[in-house]
DNA sequence: GTCCAGGGCCGTT
DNA sequence: AACGGCCATGGA
């Protein structure tokens, strides 16, 4: 293999620095008191399968509702709820996803997200996977990133990475997120895994949309000396 | 006009 | 277990 995740996350850091992820609101939190965690939660719905600004202007026309909040989303009709997030594409699945999990957590955990989060990250990780709506990839995107655990999220752009440098070429999502975390876990002290976890996943996705397109930019990729898939272009 | 984006569900093999 | 169809908008 050309390379192994430890020195993947050196060299994305190197060359494209501290990533900003996952990108929240803080004004919009600090002025109105919301949970920041909770726009991360509706966030990892939302970009499900869809660009970054398509999702931010559904999470802009939720704040004008002061939407981004469990109670409000659990009990808010379904018309308003895909009026607002229409932007995001695949609006009424994703407003019955939105509608399922703010439910589970109204009634589980009286919207209350520190109990929420205060459990084991494989009991919450059981949850959410029960939720229809949440996947694997949505299900550790919420844990990493809401909840800070140390948890590796796998996406399309890590499974593309992967399979050209390549890193590894099954990618089953257990498999590799488990490659990962074994890699790292053995670079790291366990105190710094999540901000690893955390920044890499977020350096992968820059990465994947900057060079490592669907249409690769190999000229301009900073890995091009060791991919196999900038390689096998100038053979 | 065509392609693509920070998946997941469901029905069929 | 694996695969295909489906869901939808907005920017490049």
């Amino acid at each position: 293999m050309a390379t192994t995740p430890q020195k993947l996350y050196k060299e994305l850091l190197k060359n494209l620095g501290k990533p900003n992820w996952w990108p929240v609101d803080k004004k919009y939190h600090d002025k109105t008191g919301s949970d920041p965690r909770f726009e991360i939660i509706v966030g990892a719905i939302l970009t499900q399968n869809t660009n970054w600004p398509n999702v931010e202007k559904a999470l802009s026309n939720l704040k004008t509702q002061k939407m981004i909040d469990v109670k409000k989303i659990a009990k808010t009709d379904m018309i308003n709820l895909k009026k607002l997030i229409r932007p995001s594409g695949f609006f009424n699945q994703k407003a019955e996803r939105l509608k399922n999990l703010s439910m589970y957590l109204k009634d589980n955990y009286y919207c209350d997200l520190d109990k929420f989060f205060d459990n084991d990250i494989q009991n919450i990780r059981n949850e959410l996977l029960s939720i229809n709506g949440v996947g694997p990839e949505t299900a550790d995107s919420i844990l990493l990133y809401a909840g800070h655990k140390p948890i590796f999220v796998i996406d399309a752009y890590t499974k593309r990475v992967c399979e050209r440098l390549p890193i590894y070429k099954d990618l089953d999502y257990d498999k590799l997120q488990n490659l990962f975390q074994n890699n790292l876990l053995k670079k790291y002290d366990a105190h710094e895994v999540t901000s690893v976890y955390s920044e890499l996943h977020a350096l992968i996705v820059d990465f994947a949309k900057i060079l490592c397109k669907k249409k690769p930019d190999c000229q301009n990729c900073f890995f091009n000396e060791v991919c196999a898939h900038a390689k096998r272009l100038t053979q």
